[in-house]
DNA sequence: ATTTTCGAGATTTTT
DNA sequence: TCTCGAAAAT
């Protein structure tokens, strides 16, 4: 612990003794944010003596969230105390699971991740006979979601009257109304269908967890108390909502630290409001500005794009490692030459017998996902193993929620699992069977596989392959029923010693379940080993939770449902218990090293010694799609984002793009804005490139009135960097103006007032040389 | 009534 | 690359 304080630097350091009140850290890429504040953590419980149990900690995804717990695991020592180190979901489920038995739904509400919704959303559109193709499923989903929002902030007592029956669940006709109707109509049949799940989606947790603390005063001041110390990491990427929890638990301590980068701020698009972190109400600010990532070389790179935002608070990274690598710019004729270019530059830094470099110390970072393809065909030609970080991630995958859903029919007979399941694999049911299924359902006011096992003899909807499904299901059932009767043995130290059969309980029933449902056989018969191996993987983590778990009462398909829920876009190995902990850059001890290919925003956080930015053409990044919705803030964004992208490298930073048409932006592609605002003796450039199409870009974006400049100055890269700004004083020439003396530099337009022998002037920089 | 097949279209970012 | 919907085949 010592030895740790020491190794802050007087900044880190006053930001971890800080511990009382409302502090702000403004803290840049690469100053050792993640350190102050684990260090902090450690500060409290070690130095001050406070209890783990009342000090919330809040970090903005799961990754996060593990890598901190396993950092302040480090400096605090063992003990089960990191339960409030977690993501404002993850704090919010825990609130609810204690809190949300006021509004009537049962501590195992489940949460509902984007399927379960689509499916919901599907069920709506059919009833109330909405044509899928005026309105897509996710449209449906992303307007009933805003409803949700505006009806959350009109009248948050909505969420009492759900649990009533009244209310929301009058019968729908939805013959007689119009169109505008309708709609409202399928949004409260939404709310019905989503009440009878029990399930509440991410934004749920949230409005919930507001609604609780504010309308039952004894559960709020509850918690207030609890919460003696509150950590925010990543303030700038806070919504409101967010603010609103974390400002409410903080109103008995007041002891509320958060922690941001206003230049990193990159949610603004799903609501994100930075500028609740600027205009934070603190008693005091401590910044870092000390990196110790990046060279010099890189870092004067960064500190030149993020300076052409116009709204943001100036703070200028510096580093004492100065010189390094330059920073290198390709530009390729097409796409293929991009990334052929890059996959050599891989090879020529790490040959295959290199040791000194890993392919694991390269990142290839992307604007949009689907950049991703080209670069893979290139890497694959050329042999180079690589991941893509955190793309179709594992409980994503069409087998797992499968495997998964079979489990919580055994254990809650939902309709949602049923509907994933019930033909899968194929059972010859569809639709027709469905709706039959359906209206004993609705008559009899169960659920679906209920009505299916009442009536499963009825002429409608007798079928041989359904009568064997609820037979495994029912079999299934009793297995579980009858291994958990079994009690816990412990012997004369506390310890567990015959449990085999209660043990397993989980991993058999999804064994057998998977096996005599003929699912993978299913699999197996399309050979995809590949799905297979996932299946396998899954009981393998099933096994490894039943083993930490052994000890506990409540070991259950619930309980091991409920914990994985959050989780459900993580890789397996971050959620598998005992296995080896990403190392402190987010790498993952992967058995060979692979080159990361990911989006940048997946990229926020990490770091890597060499990072190749890719796709930096206008319409590409910055985004078409954004500047044209957004404008000016959509810019300052897709800046921050590029700003993001470069400060990842720690070594050398590579900055590519390439001619060609653009699918995405339909257009043909031109060197990026980002590119051209760095000034050109910061980078070298390699590859075939035309002059004047550097020239043309800025004339395109200005055609396409994609550009936000106030006035030239700022578009073209005519603002001077910090390097060359000319001081009060210095003599200069002008081309025609001839002789003078710079008098004041105006930072907003970028012009200096210069003193000619005829008179002052107010001139760009660039049209000015130094005598 | 259900399943399969085929072609078209669309792709940001996350809890 | 993947998803979705419509039409053809069983």
């Amino acid at each position: 612990m010592d030895d740790y304080m020491t190794s802050l630097n007087h900044r880190q350091r006053e930001a971890v003794e800080a511990t009382e009140g409302r502090i702000r850290v403004v803290a840049g890429a690469g100053s050792g944010k993640t350190k102050a504040l684990t260090c902090r953590y450690a500060y409290l419980v070690n130095v001050l003596g406070v209890d783990p149990a009342n000090i919330l900690c809040l970090t903005f995804t799961n990754k996060a969230a593990q890598e901190m717990r396993q950092r302040i695991h480090r400096l605090v020592g063992s003990g089960d105390y990191n339960d409030f180190v977690c993501t404002i979901h993850g704090f919010c489920v825990k609130f609810l699971r204690q809190e949300i038995h006021r509004l009537g739904y049962p501590k195992s509400f489940t949460i509902l991740d984007d399927d379960d919704q689509k499916q919901l959303a599907k069920q709506v559109m059919e009833e109330l006979g909405l044509n899928r193709t005026v309105e897509t499923v996710g449209q449906f989903l992303d307007a009933t979601a805003n409803k949700k929002v505006a009806l959350f902030l009109q009248q948050p007592n909505y969420i009492d009257r759900m649990m009533l029956t009244e209310g929301l669940s009058e019968s729908f006709d939805s013959s007689a109304l119009d169109p505008e109707q309708a709609n409202d109509m399928a949004f409260a049949r939404y709310l019905q269908l989503q009440k009878k799940t029990l399930g509440l989606d991410f934004q749920d947790l949230i409005f919930f967890t507001i609604h609780i603390l504010k309308r039952f005063p004894d559960a709020c001041q509850y918690w207030q108390n609890e919460m003696e110390y509150i950590m925010l990491d990543e303030a700038q990427d806070c919504n409101k909502s967010d603010w609103t929890i974390v400002e409410t638990l903080q109103g008995i301590h007041h002891n509320l630290f958060i922690v941001g980068d206003p230049d990193q701020a990159i949610y603004e698009w799903r609501g994100a409001k930075p500028k609740m972190f600027i205009e934070f109400q603190n008693d005091k600010t401590i910044v870092l500005d000390q990196n110790y990532r990046s060279t010099s070389s890189i870092l004067n790179v960064a500190n030149s794009v993020i300076r052409r935002n116009r709204n943001r608070v100036p703070k200028n990274l510096f580093t004492t490692r100065s010189g390094g690598t330059k920073v290198t710019h390709f530009h390729g004729r097409s796409d293929e030459e991009e990334a052929r270019w890059i996959v050599a530059k891989i090879r020529a830094l790490c040959p295959p017998s290199d040791a000194t470099t890993s392919l694991s110390d390269f990142a290839i970072l992307y604007r949009a996902s689907y950049l991703s393809r080209g670069i893979e065909q290139a890497l694959v030609r050329a042999g180079i193993d690589y991941v893509i970080w955190g793309s179709v991630r594992f409980f994503d995958r069409a087998e797992i929620k499968d495997a998964l859903s079979y489990l919580r029919l055994i254990d809650q007979g939902d309709d949602l699992s049923f509907l994933r399941i019930c033909n899968v694999p194929s059972r010859k049911v569809g639709r027709a069977y469905m709706s039959r299924l359906k209206a004993f359902a609705d008559h009899d006011g169960t659920t679906l596989y209920d009505a299916l096992k009442r009536h499963i003899s009825a002429r409608e909807l007798y079928k041989e392959s359904m009568v064997h499904f609820i037979d495994l299901i029912e079999r299934c059932r009793q297995l579980v029923e009858e291994r958990m009767k079994l009690p816990i043995l412990l012997d004369q130290h506390g310890t567990v010693v015959s449990t085999q059969r209660r043990d397993h309980v989980i991993s058999d029933v999804l064994d057998m379940v998977l096996e005599e449902s003929g699912y993978k056989q299913l699999l197996r018969e399309d050979d995809d080993t590949d799905r297979l191996e996932n299946l396998t993987e899954l009981l393998q983590s099933v096994q490894s939770y039943e083993e930490a778990h052994q000890q506990d009462e409540v070991l259950s398909i619930s309980s091991y449902l409920q914990e994985i829920a959050l989780y459900t876009n993580m890789d397996l190995d971050d959620v598998k218990q005992g296995t080896p902990r990403p190392t402190a850059n987010g790498q993952k001890p992967t058995a060979s090293p692979k080159v990361r290919l990911m989006t940048i925003h997946q990229a926020k956080g990490l770091e890597f010694p060499y990072v190749f930015v890719t796709g930096l053409s206008e319409g590409i990044f910055p985004s078409m799609k954004t500047l044209r919705e957004r404008k000016r803030d959509g810019e300052e964004e897709e800046r921050r984002l590029m700003y993001v992208a470069v400060t990842r490298a720690e070594k050398e930073l590579f900055l590519t793009e390439s001619e060609g048409f653009s699918a995405a932006a339909r257009l043909s592609k031109y060197p990026s804005r980002f590119l051209r605002e760095i000034k050109r003796d910061l980078f070298v450039t390699e590859g075939d490139m035309d002059e004047l199409l550097w020239q043309e870009s800025s004339k395109m974006v200005k055609t396409l009135g994609l550009d936000f400049g106030q006035d030239d100055a700022m578009t073209s890269s005519s603002l001077p960097s910090s390097e060359d700004v000319f001081p009060p004083g210095t003599r200069v020439k002008h081309d025609i103006l001839g002789e003078g003396t710079i008098i004041d530099f105006n930072e907003v337009r970028g012009s200096y007032t210069v003193q000619f022998g005829n008179g002052t002037r107010n001139i760009r920089g660039n049209f000015l040389k130094p005598i």
